[in-house]
Parts: structure tokens; sequence; C-alpha cells
DNA sequence: GCCGTTTTCGGCCCGACTGTTTTCAGTCG
């Protein structure tokens, strides 16, 4: 009997494993010993169970007997009893507690062992009442800087990023599809914006048996707990956390739901004022003719879609991305809102990682799944070498990897598959802004991306200036997600992003929007001054595994708030195209 | 717990930063 977790649930418990280890204070090799043998199950390019099989795990490196007899427990039973021990051995609110910054393993285990914190709310209790900050090795000011997580983090979980709201959403959103007693479906509100970052889920349909459909969703798997229900209007707690409303609406009614549903805020009041201008009154049900709030039937102009609703308040259609009054009425008053960039445009990704350094996928696998999900060109940018924890590359190494990429095109080449890995690099940009890799090996890659990953600490001015002498380098092509920001974890580095921008519409340098769900960096709000200045973008999944490329789907739409069209965006290039593009720095820098 | 031997135990990966100290521990990437 085999087949019961495949690898990344074998090293998901691997890793769980060491975060266990170090909250008991085990030996941090130990712990260290399972993340690795994590990675390197995550790295392994046959089956799993074939390795099992035949009892070739310990030949693994990173693997030993230990280890090895524990994955093969996991993978012929599901199951494995260390694991269950470890995990009955350890509260639970500890593992919560790693969560805040500045809390980890250590410091957690001395609030347990001295104070009895096993929850974050004790901790919480503790820390107002001065009791963590006489501990040894703890003070006033690291006492501050928890409670100040606490609340950050409290403030934080009720949102989501986009990528768990979808997954979360889409499954629902399938189901009402297919129920026989509605009609027409959607999602509304800040996912149908594609915002970076959700509240809650909003779904909205229309049915003749709205009792029965409230019954279904409120029945759905998802659904925890039933916070309210009733004619119209549904409120429920999914899991993980996310609160959905389901609202229903008569057939007439699902245009004008769906334009208020979806918002903004913002967008709908200059929407409502445009209504009045004309002696009209749109709100969630209707556009009227009346001074007046009212749902009157007679007084309702018909709209058979969100289009109508507003050429009747002369404007283009606007798309629900842009509505959130950044400017997108000025544009729709005079002319149709620009075709912006969609999945289907994109023929490559120019960010991405591989097992030469911290992504799961060997160059072959990625070759594999990227052309099988229909890309022309994928560039492998691995980390560099400073970037150590994340196996960063050396001269010597890249310079392997660069043999290899060459045969793997070779031999493309010669099967006639029309698809190409470029190669490339995402260079650490140092503390000083120059390289971490010297200029006549990056001189010998097609893709350089630079990219801050350490030192945050500096001011603004001396980030900036950090940023702009790395964008000076003749040789880098991007800028990698250029302020740094972890979505609901960590602010942006400060950083003069203007001053960046034009440093790079200067030197023809271009910049990344990079689609890692908690990064969607460079933020939207920003694209539309990158445009004005004529600064292209490069669209990057920094995928790390085939899994990823659901981040390309999900970051375009957010991307699409920045209003960028397939003129604007690199990656939608052909390969001919593209490579003549990454030249053309070199060029002005006469260096090629 | 793994690895690699100078074969049976000692080393394992590094640097910045912060806040705690009075020379360093813990966290984070």
């Amino acid at each position: 009997m085999f087949g019961f977790m495949d690898k990344s649930q074998v090293a998901a418990i691997l890793n769980e494993i060491a975060v266990l280890l170090e909250l008991k204070g085990e030996n941090p090799f130990k712990s260290r010993a399972y993340i690795n043998a994590a990675r390197a199950i995550e790295g392994l390019t046959e089956p799993l169970e074939k390795v099992v099989a035949e009892n070739r795990l310990d030949q693994i490196k990173g693997i030993g007997e230990s280890i090895a007899q524990k994955i093969t427990e996991l993978v012929t039973t599901g199951k494995l009893a260390y694991y269950e021990e470890l995990k009955a051995s350890i509260p639970p609110g500890l593992i919560e507690m790693l969560e805040i910054p500045n809390l980890g393993p250590k410091r957690i285990k001395t609030l347990y062992d001295k104070l009895r914190i096993d929850s974050i709310e004790k901790l919480e209790k503790a820390c107002k009442e001065g009791r963590v900050a006489i501990l040894p090795g703890f003070g006033e000011k690291l006492q501050a800087n928890i409670l100040e997580g606490i609340q950050r983090a409290r403030a934080l979980a009720s949102k989501h990023l986009l990528v768990e709201a979808w997954s979360v959403a889409e499954p629902i959103l399938n189901e009402l599809r297919n129920h026989p007693y509605i009609t027409k479906c959607s999602v509304a509100g800040s996912l149908r914006r594609n915002k970076e970052v959700i509240g809650d889920i909003d779904f909205l349909v229309t049915s003749n048996k709205p009792k029965e459909v409230m019954e279904y969703f409120a029945g759905q798997p998802q659904v925890e707990k039933v916070l309210a229900m009733g004619e119209t209007k549904a409120s429920v707690l999914l899991q993980g956390g996310i609160q959905s409303d389901l609202r229903i609406v008569a057939e007439h009614e699902f245009p004008f739901a769906l334009a208020y549903f979806t918002g903004s805020k913002e967008h709908n009041i200059v929407m409502r004022q445009r209504a009045i201008a004309r002696s009209l009154r749109l709100n969630e049900y209707g556009l009227f003719r009346s001074k007046e709030e009212t749902r009157d039937p007679s007084l309702l102009i018909p709209c058979k879609d969100e289009t109508e609703i507003y050429e009747r308040l002369g404007l283009h259609y606007i798309p629900p991305e842009l509505r959130e009054d950044h400017g997108e009425f000025e544009v729709a008053e005079k002319q149709p809102i620009p075709e912006l960039v969609k999945y289907e445009d994109i023929k490559g990704s120019l960010h991405n990682h591989s097992t030469w350094s911290d992504g799961h996928q060997t160059l072959p696998e990625i070759v594999e799944t990227m052309h099988a999900h229909g890309f022309k060109y994928w560039a492998i940018t691995d980390h560099s070498k400073s970037a150590f924890q994340a196996g960063g590359l050396d001269v010597p190494t890249l310079k392997k990897q660069l043999a290899e990429i060459k045969k793997i095109n070779q031999r493309l080449k010669e099967q006639g598959i029309d698809f190409m890995l470029l190669t490339g690099i995402e260079v650490d940009i140092l503390k000083d802004g120059s390289l971490d890799l010297p200029d006549e090996i990056l001189a010998e890659l097609d893709v350089v991306i630079a990219s801050v990953h350490s030192g945050f600490a500096g001011g603004e001015a001396e980030m900036t200036k950090r940023i702009i002498k790395a964008v000076q380098n003749p040789w880098v092509n991007i800028l990698g997600h250029p302020t740094g920001r972890l979505l609901l974890k960590r602010d942006p580095y400060p950083v003069n992003i203007h001053a960046v921008i034009d440093a790079c519409a200067e030197t023809g340098t271009w910049i990344e929007f990079n689609c890692a769900p908690d990064r969607m960096d460079l933020d939207w709000r920003y694209w539309p001054f990158a445009k004005s200045k004529g600064v292209k973008c490069a669209i990057g999944i920094d995928a790390h595994s085939a899994n990823d490329v659901i981040f390309l789907k999900l970051g375009v739409g957010t991307a699409r708030k920045g209003w960028l069209t397939p003129s604007d965006v690199v990656n939608c290039l052909p390969i001919p195209q593209l490579l003549e593009a990454l030249k053309q720095k070199r060029k002005r820098f006469n260096v090629a």
C-alpha cells in the first residue's frame, strides 16, 4: 500500500517537525536536519513512492536512517507516530506565537517555562502587567514590541491575500454556478476588483428560490459558522477565518447589484453623484428616474449589463480592476478605457527560481510544466551568493547552470519544441548599492534582475541612493520587487519610489511587477506614474514551484489595476523581440 | 539528525540588526 502522501505533504510535515523541535529546545542542528530533509524531498526528480518502494531513501543526501524510516512510515501509512506524539507534547498556542515578530523558539520557550504562557491572550496580559520585561534577556523595549506585534497581528487577522481568498472562493463559485436554482452568479467586492488584500468574499446570485439557495450556501463544507441568514443575505465564516456574504437579487437587478457590490466605495460615490447630476438615482436595485431614493419599478431604467449603466451615466465601460476612483472617470468620460493586459497575453515569466537555489523544480521539470502551460520562454533567475539562506549561486555554480541551460535549449531546438529557457540571475543589491556578482558574469546572462533582500534598516535617502546605484549598472535589466513589502507581514522599506522610477526611466531599466501573492510589488498605485515616464513593466512570477502559475493569473489581475496594457509589459513580446529589447540598455550604455 | 572522515565523534552556514547586555543572545532573512 503506497501513495498516501506526495512530496509536498511529506516536506510540510518534516518542516513542521523542525519547528516543533525548536520549540522543545532540542539541538538546533537536529531541527535543521529535518529542514534539509524536507528540501531534499521537494527537490526529488523521481516519484517519492518509487524511491520508498525501492528502499533508496537513505541514498539521498540529507536523509539518513532515522528520517528515511519516518518518511517510509508517512508514505506507506499516511501517518507518523513520532510526529503525532511531538505535536501532542506542545501546546498549540506556542506555534501561534511564532507568528509574532521578535518571537522565535527560544523566547517562546522562556515565556512558557518561566511564566506558563501558552497563548497569545496570556502573552498580551503578561506584557500589559510588565511581567515579560523582567525576564532574563527581555526588557521594556522588547515587551513593547511584542505588544505592538500582537495588536498588529490582530488588526491584520481579518485580512487575506488575494490568492487565499480565491482558493476559498473558487470552489464555492463553481458550486453556485452549477446549482439548478441559480441563473446568474458572480463574485463581487475587492475580490472581483483583484485587490492584493481582501477583507471578505462577496457572492452575488439571482434565483427564484432564494430560501433554498441560502440553505445550500450555508451548508457548504467550507462553512464553519453561520453568522446571519435572512431572505436576501447570508453571512458565514469560512474555514481559515474568511467571512463571506451571499446576496440574492432578482434577475433584472443583477447588473446594478453587481456594480454596487463590486465597489469600490469611492467609485460608487462618484457613480451616484453622476446619477444625481442627471436627475437620476442609482442604488443596488437599479437606476431610477427619480430625485428621491426609490425602488419603484415603474421608474426603473432597465440595463442589461454593467456597460449599459456606465453608458447611461455618460461613461465608457470601466473594468472592475480600475474602479478605485484613481482617475478612471476622467478617461472613461472621453474615450474607451485601453485594453488592459490579460493572462493570455503573457508569453513567459522573467523571474523564476529552480532547485539550483531555493526553487522546488529542476530545470527539466520547469521546461516540461511551463511548456505544457503554453508559455514560450522561462527565465531562470536564481538567487546570488549573498542570499545564503536561499542557497544563492556563486560564479562557478552559475557557470555550471549556464552550461546546463545551453544543453537543454539545444535539445529543445533539435526536437523542434517552441520553448526556451533564458539564462539569468536575481542578483542581490548590497548595502552600498553594488551588486553581489561581478559585471563580467552578468554580461553573459540574458536577464539580470537586481533586488534588495537584506539591510532594510537604513533611512529613505540611503535606500533610495542604494537602489538607484544598482539600476545605473548597465547590465541590470529589471529592478525586482522594488519596495520589498510583504503584504500583511512587513511594510515596504522606506524608499523614494518616484526618484527610483525616474532613475529607471533615465537608464532604460524595467521595473518588475512581482506576482508573489504577498508582494504584488511594484504596487499598482505607482504604475500610472511609471508609465508616464515610459518605464516598461516586467511581470515576474517569482516561481518556486509548478503550482505558482496561479500567481501569474492573479498577479496579472492586480497589475491591471495599474492600467498596464500589453504594450507596457515586456513579457507580452515574442521571444525574438524580447531578446532584442533585453539588449537595449546595454547598447545605450555602449557595453554590448 | 546527518555527514564524513584525519573511521566513530565533532561540526553543521552566514551577517546584519536589535535589544539586551557589559560581551552576547535571539531573530530574521
